[in-house]
DNA sequence: GTGTCGATACCAACCGGTCGGTACTGTGTC
DNA sequence: GACACAGTACCGACCGGTTGGTATCGACAC
């Protein structure tokens, strides 16, 4: 897949684009984003990301000691960027905590838009690969699939609490399953080369979220559709 | 830890030392399993498999035409591996398909023993890393998939005239959505390096049918009122 | 100058795939 | 049953391109 940027400049560019100095990192890390979630780790070279950032491996081996240490970095720069995506978004601001975890699983069907390696989950994509043979990687997924999980946790922590005190799970528990879902939605969705499948999934992760958490439990009223 | 006589010997075989004249396909698609589900296809090189296989590239590339050719191979092979263990598998004698269906969950829990590339899927492995590259891997492994959702959804198209005749969903939707469920647990297993989460997710996948599939729901057989 | 940052040139190891060759097996022929 | 012959199964050295990583140097900022 050739990226943009492999266009020659035009000729009479008087200053071939001010590569502004600490940009770099930054922009070897979101090729690295992108094109491990679209090929893999393993398959995507330390060339692939350099052509992508539009730097060469002077560049790359300044800012990272390895192809590893790179892998680590951009699961980390994924995490951030996504932690402000679902920091921002509006169903936070749903008082009722219910509501939140409701939204949370709407919102993400929500973002189920554009090509696959736009929507998917680069820490998945690599913990399925490297998890035995890179452990520093493995390592950074699951912190930070944790780390967001925990989030997710502590908005069903609060729902529990309203809405369904003596259910036999833990906040932990449903948080993580509801990441397997969306894992497995990506897989499946992957798969099929299409993200219908994976909407679906959202759709049962949603039923089965109503459910743990009836809604009429608490002193919020619902109608039945 | 190399599987090389996981196949059932004849009870009488003749069994000369020297390895069979046949046998090299079969060795070799067996170390493929085993290798990619433990390092992914792309880090998975065919000397790798070769020496799995206790075999040279002379034999591997007389039977694949390609590495890619012998991924299909492999993914044929652990589909067909798979369906043998399912078919045979107790709780298909169950006479009540609701009961199959949760018997099949806790089946796939059960089966969560020994280290994790032993009980991991190959299809989702291969397919997060070449779904995009590999056009012929990613058809291979969403076919087989597909096939093995579908026997799953025989049962839940049963149980659903039974216990959920007015569902919201349809039994293909929610067979994907258990595949996503396995899926996505061996995910969040290889990040933490343990199986007990893959354990948990199904727990609550169970809970989820249960609801989903109320036993004390059972429409009178044949008869309607 | 000194340190930061990036470019260019280069290397040794490795990888998928090729190729000429060997060993074994089955078959038709006498 | 000996033999020639053909086809299949397998071996392992080898090749060209690629890969992660290194060495060196120039450009700019302070």
């Amino acid at each position: 897949m050739p990226s943009t940027s492999d266009l020659p400049p035009p000729p009479n560019a008087p200053a071939p684009a001010p590569p502004r100095r600490g940009e770099a990192r930054a922009k070897l890390l979101d090729a690295a984003v992108d094109i491990i979630r679209a090929q893999g780790y393993a398959a995507t070279t330390v060339d692939d990301i350099c052509r992508g950032a539009g730097l060469t491996k002077g560049a790359f081996f300044h800012h990272f000691a390895s192809k590893e240490e790179c892998a680590v970095a951009a699961a980390a720069h994924f995490a951030a960027r996504a932690q402000s995506v679902f920091e921002t978004a509006p169903y936070r601001g749903a008082v009722d905590p219910r509501a939140r975890v409701l939204g949370y699983v709407d919102f993400r069907k929500a973002i189920l838009q554009g090509a696959l390696p736009q929507f998917t989950c680069l820490l998945g994509t690599m913990t399925q690969e490297a998890y035995q043979t890179h452990p520093a990687i493995r390592a950074a997924c699951d912190r930070y699939i944790g780390e967001h999980a925990a989030c997710v946790a502590e908005d069903i922590a609060a729902a529990r609490r309203l809405y369904a005190p003596g259910a036999e799970w833990t906040p932990d528990s449903l948080a993580l399953f509801t990441q397997a879902v969306i894992q497995g939605a990506f897989v499946l969705a992957k798969a099929r080369h299409g993200a219908a499948v994976a909407a679906d999934c959202l759709d049962h992760l949603r039923r089965y979220l109503e459910t743990q958490l009836p809604a009429g439990a608490a002193k919020p009223r619902r109608k039945a559709p």
